[in-house]
DNA sequence: AGCATAAATAATAA
DNA sequence: TTATTATTTATGCT
């Protein structure tokens, strides 16, 4: 258990999430670019390398190779942009895939339990700084519409957004600080010319 | 409109400021450097960032890289100290870079500035890429079982660490890093119902 | 070719 | 200003 997280039950996770990716006969990379379909952001192929924690259990497993060889144009190195195309078609690919996922009660467990990011994300420090918080799209986009409105919010309006994004008060305080200084920095910078 | 200041208008300076120095193939910390010469006080990386205000617009750009390698032998966080040899280099950049600056109101013209790029390249020794280090089995086995302990290692551990394995401290730092975020892409893509 | 992950760069919380 | 986190790139293997 580190940070609250079974390091176990997430190598299984891991190995569950590669033997499905190959018994589809998908690679990192055709994955990756079916995320970047409904999910938000591309994922590229060293991001779901990544989520593997592959390093976890690579050394107990007897390493696999694909069989099948895919289409694949282009350097693997180059950043992925998915056209609308390529998406249309890997779409069914991904809808049979998470259907295949919900059926799976094991992992359906997990789900339902790990909801919460931020639970990870703010544990235990143990050394002096404080550990860096990470904010939500969501919440930099109401911290955003705030600061436009108003630069120095009140103490209040400050108590009243922690509460409503569910962040500690002095990390919203800090967040407006940093935030008038980036806009001085800025504003610092055009006065001198700089551009 | 802010405090007396336009937005929109700094938007558009950042979008402008990070075009040009992506044209001529200057890293943030370059740039940084280049402006501790002919201006006071030393800009770092993170202070040019900073000005850049880039969260304001970063979601509306896709974020770009530099392909350029730069000298690099000190860590990045420690406060940059430019020498009069390093300054003496760096100028021409900078002074080349001003000029083109006050010509603002072409952009498209910049395009050109590709082919200036090459002028800059011999500036900078741009030295290589470290080698890619290889950890052996018995160093990881030791580095995973510190992990599972402890996922974020005080700097007397890490320094521990890197004497009693023979490896670079910062190569043991990194690690650290990257191992945090492994574990945290496997806890996201876990808490977005994938498998 | 495809994968795993070290290294580099950018962004930003403290 | 400093110290991490967030992203991306690209190397070493299989």
């Amino acid at each position: 258990m580190v940070d609250g997280i079974d390091l176990d039950e997430i190598k299984e996770f891991a190995k569950a999430f590669k033997l499905r990716r190959l018994s589809l006969g998908l690679t990192q990379t055709q994955v990756g670019q079916a995320l970047s379909v409904t999910e938000g952001p591309a994922y590229s192929q060293s991001a779901i390398c990544s989520a593997l924690a592959a390093q976890m259990y690579a050394a107990q497993l007897s390493s696999q190779q694909q069989n099948m060889y895919v289409e694949n144009g282009k350097n693997k190195f180059e950043k992925l942009d998915i056209t609308p195309k390529s998406a249309q078609k890997i779409k069914p690919v991904l809808e049979r895939w998470m259907k295949e996922a919900e059926e799976s009660s094991h992992w359906n467990r997990f789900k339902s339990g790990q909801n919460h990011l931020t639970d990870y994300i703010g544990v235990e420090p143990s050394k002096k700084r404080k550990r860096r918080t990470s904010f939500t799209p969501q919440a930099l986009e109401l911290l955003n519409a705030h600061f436009e409105r108003n630069t120095h919010p009140s103490g209040t309006e400050i108590t009243g957004l922690a509460h409503q994004l569910g962040y500690e008060r002095e990390v919203i305080r800090i967040w407006f600080c940093n935030k008038r200084q980036a806009l001085k920095n800025t504003v610092r910078m055009m006065s001198k010319g700089m551009v």
